[in-house]
DNA sequence: TTTT
DNA sequence: TTTT
């Protein structure tokens, strides 16, 4: 039931490794990959040019979740847009971490033809997760049923809709999370 | 299936008047507000203070419009959250002109207890059109279906799910658009 | 001094044409493109695929304008960050007229190696007009001063900080404004 | 010299406490402010009503801190825009942890006249660190000298340009951060 | 008028 | 036409 606040991220950046990509028991896929986005400045003092990279985690989940897999690859560029969520979690040494996180609602394949490493010739779609059709286009159609197949079935697939499983995301999870 | 780019526009304003709402053929709800943003700055020579006001065309469509006739008023302040959509349409000297609107997938109270006119104590609730579940949260319902009805009911009902005439939006709208 | 509301677009999107840059009496850089960003969905008859392009325009002003007249083409893909701004202008039967733009102030682009027409291998770095520089980067110095001059200097060059003039900026556009 | 790629946050949100001010070495102040946004959804299952809040942590630097802490307040409702950074620090065990912060950019106090527990009747402004003075308005202008001073000075004030420390934000701060 |  |  919608949302109270605003919560809205928008990243443009490259991919710094290869996605990850896990299935969940219910068979919906969470793929992870980490973007860098750079600022640059000249120091007051010395003049010499600074350069500090950022990193950002960013989550996917179902089916947008296996076309980044599919698609992006290390170096890939995006345009990345989502929400923060912090999620917490156990350290070995028994201590609560938390863990900041984008998870993405749209993303968006930005080489011209196939960029990254990899010859990924898939082109420059982007993958709405939840389409905003406007003005005279058809609304309220739900985005859930993937026209193209991804390339790589999930392992152990299960009903079309992908949900959650009833233990959150962490259930699947049991490990330091980066 | 998607977009190719990004279109997008954050909008925080006020109401400059009551919302405008119609029905189209299909029964699905149309609402328009005027929305005021304003720019400050002192003049560089003389010091003095400046403003420019910025009036934004914003426009709903289906259950949001609704939503949007219903609980905003006139001096409301909102987030709007859409995309931008340029229209084309004939004077009646028959030239052609074109309008500039944004066509919002999302809204947001900012009042903190109703504020326009109307005593209004909604809440500060958001209203989705395409709502973003992540994480743990259950994903790829759609938000189509109404839970609270508007108060007043459209002209001429139809299917649950309005869609958008086949005529296209122009086709009920036979007058000069603002 | 500031603004009151927010008044945000931001744009992925190709440049239909090359640039056109203009220069202000004051000698300021005025560059006008044009963005298609589009929208694609499967008609929910026929199940067709629809296309709806949106062309945005977008105008720069001084040091940016300069940046994307010199280093932007036809074809080119970027990242714009503006507010919106609709300008009124007499049509050539008396009338008025509105047109809307976007109002650069962020710029990036984002083909790989030089896209468009030309062989512009500039790389990828963005021009921000407004430079935030957050945590331990140095603030609050302005980003007026171009290190790299423009290949094609000015037409008549004046101060080293270029102005509106006074006239605003209609004053040198006594046309169509598109 | 700008930046590459695009990091991006925008947040509408109600402060959770009261804003935390520390000033640096340099006499440039630091502020701190935790938002809540929250996402409402109804269970799947059950049709309960569900509710997760996320809680963002937010900086502010130099004059915009010293605006945050002068007018922000518990149950504030703002309007940020920023950057994600994230800091490495040591935890008490001498592990390394790592913390996720927005660091504001521009700031926008949304309550009609004072929201929080607090009577601050500072109004609607909004203060840009860095102004983008669009259309027929003055440009290039440095938003860095304070017109209205805070009405709490700082500690040990510097000169009018305060500026990070040479060691970093971090050399001031030797607890754990949160 | 771009791009796929 | 809003808002401050």
């Amino acid at each position: 039931m919608a949302s109270r606040g605003v919560n809205k991220v928008i990243l443009v950046g490259n991919l710094g490794q290869d996605p990850e990509t896990k299935y969940m028991p219910s068979g919906g896929a969470v793929t992870n990959i980490s973007v860098a986005t750079s600022d640059q400045w000249k120091d007051k003092q010395t003049g010499q040019p600074q350069e500090r990279t950022e990193w950002h985690r960013v989550v996917f989940f179902n089916r947008i979740a296996e076309i980044a897999g599919e698609y992006l690859r290390k170096g890939s560029k995006v345009y990345i847009e989502g929400s923060l969520r912090t999620r917490k979690w156990q350290g070995q040494d028994g201590q609560d971490r938390y863990t900041t996180e984008i998870v993405c609602s749209e993303m968006q394949m930005l080489d011209s033809r196939g960029a990254g490493g990899d010859n990924n010739n898939y082109g420059q779609d982007n993958y709405n997760q939840n389409q905003n059709y406007g003005g005279n286009q058809p609304q309220g159609q739900p985005q859930a049923q993937p026209q193209q197949a991804p390339r790589q079935a999930p392992p152990q697939q299960q009903p079309q809709q992908p949900q959650q499983p009833a233990g959150g995301f962490d259930s699947f999870d049991d490990d330091i999370p980066f």
